[in-house]
DNA sequence: AGCACGCCGACT
DNA sequence: GTCGGCGTGCTC
């Protein structure tokens, strides 16, 4: 018998399946899904791979043994199997980077390599041998990996000349990643004077070794995570206080099982349900019930209860025995529906997202596993959920950005759902208010089946939307970020006795630093990116890097003394509604104020009971809230996010006004909304305020059909970085050339390559990035081109020092 | 990515 | 003669 096998830490043109002679004892216990260690490379160092198939023959003459089977029950399906190898061929990774995707951390294996003296006596005269198995025979073993690190010079001659003596022999030992080591915290070990002396007594970097202490010694225990967020520095600093026994690490109990509390499977409720909507689910069900693959698109205006007929679909498939999974943008932005969820299905649903620790996670996954549950809910990766017999895959506000990974393998969790809905025969439940301009055009075209909810549930109305023309203002002299408009609504809302929500997007928000005497702007020193100013720890902070300064106001440029936080900022409006609303209760939500993983439920929580007049927040409001006493949504800037070199932007745009303003007026109350603008005629914000997406839709296309954007092209960036600045250019140049000699060999039609730029971000942890961009049709033949340019570049010496890679249609 | 193989210069 | 530098190519 012989295994095909994927090994891992491959690079992409290695990455092929390995045959491996199956020996006897392990023949029957050892099936494809199981993980095997195996000698690899000619050093037979000790490799993990993964069964990917069986056979009776090799074509090969000789072949090396696997040595051990990890897993006695696979951990990939049949169908899981399958996927590795599409999203190899799909998106341009290793086997193993897509095996990584799809198992959850805490099932994943480390190995160990150790060597053991087996008695026999060395007699050679290799000094170093002569070290190692004096080293050997003291401790009991060898670690490999460790000692590799550790010694300068290469071990491994005299490592095998004492393999090759018997003098040692390897063990390798396979390790469950289970445990939870991330959620640490840490506390002072000694007494705040003590600390105090330490830090004098410290003469090098006890900077920062002080403030971790001050923080500290203003709390109980603090996570680790949040402590080096709060002082800006990194583990390393922790771990060395720990060291020297000046603070303790702990773990912390807190957080475990967050939802076991919550009421389980009480909800048996039947859904009453619009006349609108319960032929929206009888024509679903149809599609689900003939148990071929199908795909759908459902399009319901905000408010219309998308939510009801796709739980009134989930019973039905799960009264006829089969699997579910439903994903979610972001599921600490949605609990309403995840509670929603367990009061329904109880042990049923298994809730797979990144905010719950590594052994949570892994517990769902085996739930899903052994049956136990039966419904996946959760973020991009819970597309990858252990489900047999899969009967229906909802992707719930399918447009949103967050379902297309940004790191290997590039997937979109779309792509992924359509292929297992493919393999199961299940249906492809695609729902949004706002759908992307991709799927509605697949809808008009009919390769997905269109159903459109266009009224709202339990009889409220669509808000009623105001433009506030901000040049108003501005004429009058007026630059606040609160209007007149906005600040006249407001009262009317807050003498009513009703909430209001106030959005403000990103760019908006940052507040980045900046020189009033010579423009210059404080950018961080690895990246080519603004840094911005976080008002919680009083930092500078790069979100691509997490490098962070302490804040200045003297320019290093001009040297005055002229730096100040540019942009508007959450503070600043704040500042605004305390000086036109002194009595309200304002509630800020940003990044900032929400690090912790619950609180942001928690602020969610106390808004809902009343216990705030106005939330204002970032790009997390617009989502998931349905709060019956919202009536007013103010969205403090449209503009900011509809002049981006993207184009995307309108579409972005469009949605998220839609979205926020859909906030307003649920519950059968009248909502109001307003728009700031300095562009009230702009085409997108119109047609937002009437919640037209049919004509959104009608002339986002013709945009897209004369500029060729999708979905009248597929977008491919091929991105190159490094360290050398020119040898990243020069990469670059030479992959252009050689990818347009290679069209116009093969006679690639309707590609438009570009010329290698840098990216708006050239620079990232040091590393510089060239792109070439290319508008063309993702298909097998394009795939195998870039296949065989990405295995040529990789093998190319003159490439060295820079690496590459693919991102179909990546979010910009 | 490792690691072996092999082809050339410095040195016993 | 041989030790060791690193450029080249393979890994079942």
């Amino acid at each position: 018998m012989i295994a095909k096998v994927a090994i891992e830490n491959l690079t992409y043109p290695a990455d092929a399946l390995f045959d491996y002679e199956v020996p006897a004892e392990l023949e029957g216990a050892l099936r494809p899904g199981c993980r095997v260690v195996v000698p690899f490379g000619g050093g037979n160092r000790r490799r993990q791979g993964m069964v990917m198939a069986l056979a009776e023959h090799s074509e090969l003459a000789s072949l090396k043994r696997v040595q051990r089977l990890v897993d006695e029950t696979p951990v990939l399906s049949e169908e899981l199997l399958g996927l590795v190898g599409f999203c190899k061929r799909r998106w341009f990774c290793t086997y193993f980077d897509a095996i990584k995707a799809i198992l959850p951390t805490g099932s994943r294996v480390r190995l160990r390599e150790y060597a053991v003296p087996t008695g026999e006596p060395y007699s050679g005269d290799d000094t170093l041998a002569r070290e190692l198995i004096a080293l050997a025979q003291s401790s009991g073993r060898l670690d490999l990996e460790k000692l590799r690190k550790e010694r300068s010079e290469p071990i491994d001659s005299a490592l095998a000349e004492l393999l090759q003596a018997g003098a040692l022999r390897r063990v390798s030992d396979v390790r469950r990643n289970a445990s939870d080591m991330t959620r640490l915290a840490a506390r002072l070990a000694v007494s705040h004077e003590e600390a105090d002396a330490y830090v004098r007594d410290c003469r090098a970097n006890a900077a920062k070794h002080e403030k971790v202490l001050d923080i500290l010694k203003g709390c109980e225990s603090v996570p680790v995570t949040e402590l080096c967020y709060l002082s800006g520095v990194s583990k390393s600093v922790v771990d060395t206080l720990a060291r020297r026994q000046i603070i303790e690490l702990h773990t912390l109990e807190l957080l475990r099982r967050p939802y076991r509390e919550k009421t389980r499977g009480g909800d048996r409720e039947p859904i009453r349900l619009s006349a609108g909507q319960h032929s929206v689910l009888e024509g679903l069900w149809a599609l689900c019930a003939g148990g071929r693959p199908e795909a759908a698109l459902l399009h319901g205006v905000t408010g219309s209860g998308k939510t009801e007929v796709y739980i009134s679909l989930i019973d039905r498939v799960i009264a006829a025995g089969r699997n579910v999974i439903v994903l979610v943008p972001e599921i600490a932005l949605t609990p309403q529906l995840t509670d929603r969820f367990y009061s329904r299905y109880g042990e049923r649903v298994a809730v797979l997202h990144s905010a719950l620790s590594v052994g949570e996670r892994y517990d769902e996954w085996k739930r899903l596993k052994n049956g136990e549950a039966s419904i996946a809910v959760g973020t991009r990766s819970a597309i990858f959920a252990p489900l047999d017999n899969v009967g229906l895959i909802v992707v719930d506000e399918e447009q949103e950005g967050s379902y297309k990974s940004e790191n290997s393998p590039r997937y979109h969790a779309r792509d992924v759902a359509k292929y297992r809905a493919v393999k199961n025969g299940a249906l492809l439940l695609l729902a949004s208010a706002t759908p992307s301009v991709e799927s509605y055009m697949s809808a008009k075209l009919g390769r997905y089946h269109l159903f459109t909810l266009s009224e709202r549930y339990g009889g409220s109305t669509l808000p009623e939307v105001l433009i506030a023309d901000m040049r108003e203002d501005l004429a009058k002299g007026e630059t606040s970020a609160i209007g007149e408009t906005l600040a006249a609504e407001l009262r009317f809302c807050l003498k009513r006795g009703e909430q209001a929500v106030l959005f403000l997007n990103r760019r908006g928000y940052n507040t980045f630093v900046g020189c009033r005497a010579c423009g210059e702007v404080r950018t961080c020193p690895n990246c080519s990116i603004a840094m911005t100013y976080h008002s919680r720890n009083g930092l500078l902070m790069c979100h691509y890097c997490g490098h962070s300064e302490e804040l200045s106001d003297v320019c290093p440029v001009c040297g005055s003394r002229g730096m100040r936080h540019l942009g508007t900022g959450t503070q600043r409006v704040e500042e605004q509604l305390a000086e036109l609303f002194p009595t309200a209760r304002v509630c800020r939500m940003d990044l900032d104020t929400t690090s912790y993983k619950s609180s942001h439920e928690k602020l969610l929580g106390a808004f809902r009971d009343g216990e705030y007049d106005i939330l204002l927040g970032t790009q997390m409001v617009t989502k998931g809230l349905d709060m019956p006493n919202v009536t007013l949504v103010g969205v403090l800037s449209a503009d900011a996010m509809l002049f981006v070199e993207d184009y995307r932007a309108a579409e972005r745009t469009f949605m998220q006004l839609t979205q926020v303003v859909g906030r307003a007026g649920r519950a059968g109350k009248r909502g109001y909304a307003v728009i700031q603008t300095y562009c009230p005629d702009n085409r997108v914000i119109e047609l937002a305020r009437r919640q037209d997406y049919e004509g959104f839709f009608e002339e986002e296309i013709l945009f897209r059909k004369n500029m060729i954007y999708p979905p009248y092209c597929d977008i491919c960036h091929i991105m190159f970085t490094g360290a050398d600045e020119g040898g990243v250019r020069e990469a670059a140049k030479r992959f252009h050339t050689a990818l347009a000699d290679e069209f116009r060999r093969t006679q690639a039609a309707n590609i438009i390559l570009f010329a290698p730029a840098p990216p708006p971000i050239a620079k990232i942890s040091q590393k510089y990035r060239q792109r070439i961009l290319l508008k063309c049709r993702d298909d097998k033949k394009l795939r195998q081109t870039l296949d065989k340019m990405l295995c040529n570049f990789y093998n190319n010496r003159e490439n060295r020092g820079v690496s590459i890679y693919v991102d179909i249609n990546p979010n910009l």
